[in-house]
DNA sequence: ATCGCTGCAAAAATTTTGCAGGTAA
DNA sequence: TTACCTGCAAAATTTTTGCAGCGAT
């Protein structure tokens, strides 16, 4: 996963999971697979980056569910590994669909003016964040990493 | 600035800049010395690493200044240059000062139980910045890093 | 004396929580 | 049936704003 040669990823790689698989994770841990849950995950499997809380709601077909069920189903979902948190600076956490398996250590390019996201997929920093460790004597060192620009058709 | 070899910067390398030095900088630019901008200027002056609002607030004597104001101080010092603003994940802003002329480009090493901070002078992801725009077409490709893990003394 | 700055209070924005009723399994 | 989930409303956070009066220059 990390010490790649440099590549973007496009979004087929680890988008489009299809709906069961994701609701099976759901029922495998004793959860239930309800109407908003799926709704939420139809919509950040559909989507192609991470989307924020408003942006999910945004995409629900006129109140699919209440504002206070997202929260709880991001939470039960990040929980679950099922997706990542993200902080762009400012605004709110936004949340990106995770593959099984996946730790979701990845970084973003990120558009600040569409807030598109291209993902990067190699990571370049173990090197960096072994000599920290020695250096620094911090244990159990990770890192975040986000690029940001302005993006081919905002230019 | 960049392309540095590895190295951790103490504190002292970039903070205890004298009062008076920060204070002309308001002054020049038209800016009222204030005692709630002294003080604020005096409490990030004398603390190694990023501070948090509430932090800041925590560190007045008892309500040498209003929580707005804070708010209000931190926004003027930001757009001044005076100050930098980061995001270490989830919580709020933190802001760290700035010597004249520094664009406030580097990294930070974070304890995720003390909170504390060693600052990282050199930023190796020039080439990867080039690199990343070249591929993806954005332009003015700039990028956030920060490392966490659990410093010696929290071990 | 002037205009900017401040405290206070209210508002706005974001996230969490309690509770009673509904629903997946 | 039963435990979990949801909507609704209220609360808790965090940040911004309006306004009248004070204070740095």
């Amino acid at each position: 996963m990390r010490r790649k040669r440099m590549s973007l990823l496009t979004s087929a790689a680890t988008r489009k999971m299809p709906l069961p698989e994701l609701t099976n994770r759901l029922r495998r841990k004793f959860h239930k697979v309800t109407g908003p849950r799926q709704a939420i995950l139809q919509i950040l499997r559909r989507h192609h980056g991470p989307l924020s809380i408003k942006e999910i709601q945004e995409r629900l077909s006129d109140d699919d569910c209440d504002l206070a069920t997202i929260y709880r189903s991001m939470h039960l979902l990040e929980e679950m590994g099922m997706v990542k948190r993200f902080h762009f600076g400012s605004g709110g956490a936004r949340f990106e669909l995770l593959k099984e398996g996946d730790d979701g250590h990845h970084h973003h390019l990120v558009c600040t003016r569409c807030a598109g996201v291209v993902e990067i997929e190699e990571c370049l920093l173990q090197d960096v964040e072994n000599h920290l460790a020695r250096r620094s004597g911090f244990k159990g060192v990770t890192h975040k990493l986000e690029f940001f620009g302005i993006c081919p058709r905002c230019q």
